[in-house]
Formats: structure tokens, C-alpha cells, sequence
RNA sequence: GGCGCAUUCGUCUAGUGGUCUAGGACGCCGGCCUCUCACGCCGGUAACACGGGUUCGAUCCCCGUAUGCGCUACCA
């Protein structure tokens, strides 16, 4: 399978990009690059209700936010388009009619209503609910009778194996038998194809080697199997990745907190460090490391290594491994660049990355996350450094304090330049004509400047201020 | 309910029939570093679901139980 292995990644557009579902695509474009194949895109959109083209352009945009490129999709076309479900209908239809005249399906006339008042039955007598069967032997007479009085049939896969199996490429063998499958709806009354067999029909025509996709689709396979085997075609084969759930070992949702790949870019989180977390659930490198690169994903990927189990997300994980990359995984280039709209939407007055770099630099070994710009870097646009609380009140307060804001108006007055190391000396000149050192001498000078008792290394941030703030704030701090 | 899948520290996981007094990572606790907070470094805490087998020996193999999750749609 080292040759030209093709995989999809099939979303349907209902929304914006789960987590799940990233982690799903991930897996698809790690087997795709790894082995060198081709990575394709499909909108599953037979779903008319649910579908929106909204949905489809974020689902695409939060690949692209992801680094998770496709060879073939809908915006970018390929050999084996349509991309789009709803955009196929044809294709289904010659299949359908296939299968029906192969005697592998059949038209169904029975309404909703009726299925649902014999489910209803069915559940009251204890029984299992399942699809009785009764338009398998439909009489010409009857069709016709149905077919006059308008009603549109659905048409129905016959199942006729006593079971089918199959070997997942994770799992391991999985077989069911034919009690647990009940001939199952392929085309709806209006002509849109059932997922099963949308999927099946797809993945066939697009030559995907390898569906690798959400553990929740394992008795799926078995139905689509069954199309494959109807219909002739080659069963390709299938890897199901456990799921994802949430702290309480529930299926993630919405109650979890963020769960789309937007929130977690709002909410500040790195592309990179997202899909490094994200290829750590259920999956493990073979060195044990665990902060790997995009390349390394790709180059080190395997089924053999997927565990069979599902995996919780943690987010005090991935926010110390994203914390990871914006202190040493990431090039100020692109931390500025990723951070910008951090600063926007804080209202600060950084209009550019080159602008945002120094303060990201200042701060980068102190956030996990880029969100928390809007606080920590509040310290380089205060009109005002007034102290935050008692605590720094009295530690501008007092004698020494005070020798040191004089001390150092007087070492700074008239300085031609202004830069971080100047700063470090003027402090040892300050310490030298004052005699106060340590955090007699520090803390002052911090409160002074930036009003709090905490935050980044004063060098970069006297720096990033500039002389004549440094100046004013030290100034206003002489009582 | 039925069917399917799963079960190693709180979480993500490594691991093999004896080398496991079970390894790593996050978190947590303690220490060091230090102008503060972080970062970094060092150390510590903590797990093989349970019961039967198989075997000289089971975390690792088999069966059962429990628990969890998934599916059981004219959703995907």
C-alpha cells in the first residue's frame, strides 16, 4: 500500500469544523502524505436541511487555518469530481438502478408514518426494531397501484448475506451478522442518496484506498460492504479511529467547552500545537516524544500504532504543549503574525507584525495562549502606570524607593539612545550611587513602569516603552 | 433491550508471557535558578477494572462479570 494510496476526508456541511472530525482529517492527511498519496476532500451535503454553504467555507477555511492541504476538493477541482454529494446525483441514480435490477435493492413505498407506528409496535412486543421486509415482494399490481396514487418509493438494500465481516486496520477483525442489519434505506422518496450509500458509491468512483475515519461508522462498514460486495467493486480498506471524548468520558460536545477548530483559534491556541495534540490522541510516536513536528507526524505515522481505546481531550495538555510552541516552536515571524489579531481585538495600537514582535518577544515565555495578550500586554498602552493594589502602592512608597526614581531621572536625562541593554546599565549605576540592590532596587523601578508587582523582564520592556515613557512613569511615581 | 468496540497513574500513553519493585508526558507537590511572575532544571506523588482459567510464571493469552462508548433513522 506504499504506492498510491488515496484518502478523503468527508464532512458534511452542518456546521463548523469539530475537533473530532480535525483530528479524523488529520489522520487521513498523515496516512496520505506518509505514504504518499493523494489527500482528497469531499462535502458530503445530502442533507439538504442541515447543509449550508456557510458551513462548507468554514469547514474549508479551518483546514486551510490547520495546515491540512488537499490535493482534490470542491474549490480546487481533480479527475475524480464532482466534489460535492449534492452535485452527483446522477451517478447515484445509474447505481441505484443497478442494484435494483441485480435484485440487491428494491423500491419501498411504506411512508415514514407507517415505519415509525410499526417501530412503535415492534418496540411494545419487546421486540428488536427493524424493517419487516414487506416491499421486497411487492406485485407488479401493487407498484403500480402506489406509483398512480403518487406516492415515490424510497428504494431499500436488500440484505441477503447471514454475516459479514471485515479486518480493520485498527481494530482487528469485526464481523456481525445479518439479524443486526436490517434492509436499510439507500435513496429517499425525493432522489438524495442515503450517507451509506453516497459514501460507499464515492469512495469507489473516487478510488479511495484507505477510509479511515470516527470509530462511531465501524456498523456502517458492514452495509457499505455489503454494496461493495452487490455491486462487485473493490472493498477498500477501512482504519477506525477512536473517538474523542470529553472529561466526563462523555462524547465531546458543546457542554465540554470549545469543540470547533474556530474556538480553539479565538480562544488562542497555535495550528501547529492543535494538530501536534490533536495526532497524540490515539496515536503515539514510537520515541516516546511527544512535541513533534509536522514532518516527523508525517514521517512516523503508522495504523500500527493507533490504539484501539478512546482518548479524553485534555486542554491543560494542550495548553502547555501550545505554550510549547509559542516559547520555542515558533519563529517570531509567524508568532507576530498569528498574535496580531490578539492586539486588534485588545484595541491596542499594533498595526503590523513588526509591531506586535517585540511585545510578543517580551511575553512569550509567560502565556500559554495568544488570547492572553489582551491582558498581559496591557502594561505597553496604559496612559497611566498607576499601582495596581496596596502592595505595589507601598513599594513606590518610601525613602529608598524614592532615591531610586531620582536616581534614575538623573542617570537617563538627556540619554542620546535607548535600548534594553542601556536600561541594564543605568540600574548598575543606580545600584552603585544608591547602594540599593536587589528587589529594594528592582521592584520600584517594575511598579513604577508598569503598575504591578508581576510581569516580563524590565530590560525588553524599558525597551519596548521607550525613554520618554520610561521617564514620565518613573516621574509620576515621585509622590 | 440487541449488536459492536473498548478497559495501564486524575488525563494522554509506552510496554512485554519472566528484563515490571510497570517507563514517559500533562497536572499536582517540593526544591533550585531569579528583580517579580513565568520559563528552565532537579526530585516526588500516582495505574495494569474485577473474577475465573491456560502456564513453572501473567499487565501481556482465553472465558465471564462490571463499567464506558458507539450503532440500532427516509442524519452524517
Amino acid at each position: 500500500m506504499s504506492q498510491s494510496i488515496r484518502t478523503r476526508f468527508a464532512p458534511s456541511p452542518t456546521g463548523h469544523l469539530h475537533i473530532g472530525n480535525a483530528r479524523t482529517a488529520l489522520m487521513n492527511w498523515l496516512a496520505a502524505r506518509h505514504f504518499g498519496g493523494r489527500f482528497i476532500l469531499r462535502i458530503e451535503d445530502t442533507d439538504r436541511e442541515r447543509s449550508t454553504e456557510a458551513s462548507e467555507q468554514s469547514i474549508l477555511g479551518d483546514m486551510a487555518w490547520l495546515g491540512l492541504d488537499w490535493d482534490e476538493g470542491p474549490d480546487k477541482g481533480g479527475e475524480y469530481g464532482p466534489y460535492r454529494q449534492s452535485e452527483r446525483l446522477v451517478f447515484y441514480q445509474e447505481i441505484r438502478e443497478q442494484l435494483i435490477a441485480s435484485g440487491h435493492a428494491y423500491p419501498c413505498f411504506c411512508t415514514a408514518e407507517d415505519l415509525e407506528a410499526r417501530r412503535q409496535e415492534q418496540l411494545g412486543r419487546g421486540e428488536q426494531p427493524h424493517y419487516d421486509g414487506r416491499c421486497r415482494h411487492l406485485s407488479a399490481e401493487e407498484k403500480i397501484r402506489f406509483e398512480t396514487a403518487g406516492r415515490q418509493p424510497s428504494t431499500r438494500f436488500h440484505v441477503q448475506k447471514e454475516s459479514v465481516s471485515f479486518r480493520d486496520l485498527v481494530k482487528g477483525e469485526i464481523t456481525v451478522q445479518k439479524e443486526a442489519l436490517s434492509d436499510f434505506v439507500i435513496v429517499r422518496p425525493d432522489g438524495m442518496p442515503m450517507y451509506n450509500f453516497a459514501c460507499m458509491a464515492d469512495d469507489h468512483h473516487m478510488a479511495i484506498s484507505h477510509v479511515i475515519r470516527g470509530d462511531d461508522h465501524v456498523s456502517n462498514t458492514h452495509r457499505q460492504i455489503l454494496m461493495y460486495e452487490a455491486l462487485q467493486w473493490e472493498i477498500p480498506e477501512f482504519a477506525h479511529i477512536p473517538m474523542i471524548l470529553g472529561q466526563d468520558r462523555d462524547r465531546l460536545s458543546k457542554r465540554h467547552g470549545a469543540t470547533s477548530v474556530t474556538q480553539f483559534q479565538e480562544a488562542g491556541y497555535l495550528p501547529d500545537a492543535l494538530l501536534n495534540f490533536l495526532s497524540l490522541l490515539s496515536w503515539s510516536s514510537g520515541s516516546g516524544e511527544e512535541i513533534l513536528s509536522r514532518d516527523r507526524l508525517v514521517q512516523e505515522f503508522g495504523f500500527d500504532r493507533v490504539s484501539r481505546s478512546a482518548s479524553v481531550f485534555d486542554t491543560e495538555k494542550l495548553d502547555w504543549m501550545n505554550g510549547v510552541y509559542i516559547r520555542e516552536k515558533t519563529d517570531f515571524d509567524t508568532l507576530a503574525r498569528l498574535a496580531l489579531p490578539f492586539f486588534r481585538q485588545a484595541g491596542y495600537p499594533v498595526n503590523d507584525a513588526a509591531a506586535a514582535r517585540p511585545v510578543v518577544r517580551a511575553l512569550q515565555s509567560k502565556m500559554e495562549k495568544l488570547s492572553e495578550i489582551g491582558d498581559k500586554a496591557r502594561i505597553f498602552f496604559l496612559d497611566e502606570a498607576v499601582p495596581e493594589d496596596n502592595e505595589a502602592a507601598e513599594t513606590i512608597n518610601g525613602a529608598e524607593p524614592q532615591a531610586v526614581f531620582r536616581a534614575f531621572l538623573s542617570a537617563t536625562e538627556g540619554l542620546p539612545a535607548w535600548d534594553s541593554q542601556m536600561f541594564m546599565t543605568v540600574m548598575k549605576q543606580i545600584q552603585q550611587s544608591t547602594g540599593i540592590k536587589g528587589k529594594g532596587l528592582w521592584m520600584p523601578v517594575r511598579v513604577a513602569l508598569t503598575g504591578q508587582m508581576h510581569g516580563p523582564e524590565l530590560g525588553p520592556v524599558t525597551e519596548i516603552l521607550g525613554l520618554d515613557l520610561c521617564r514620565r512613569r518613573i516621574q509620576q511615581a515621585i509622590g
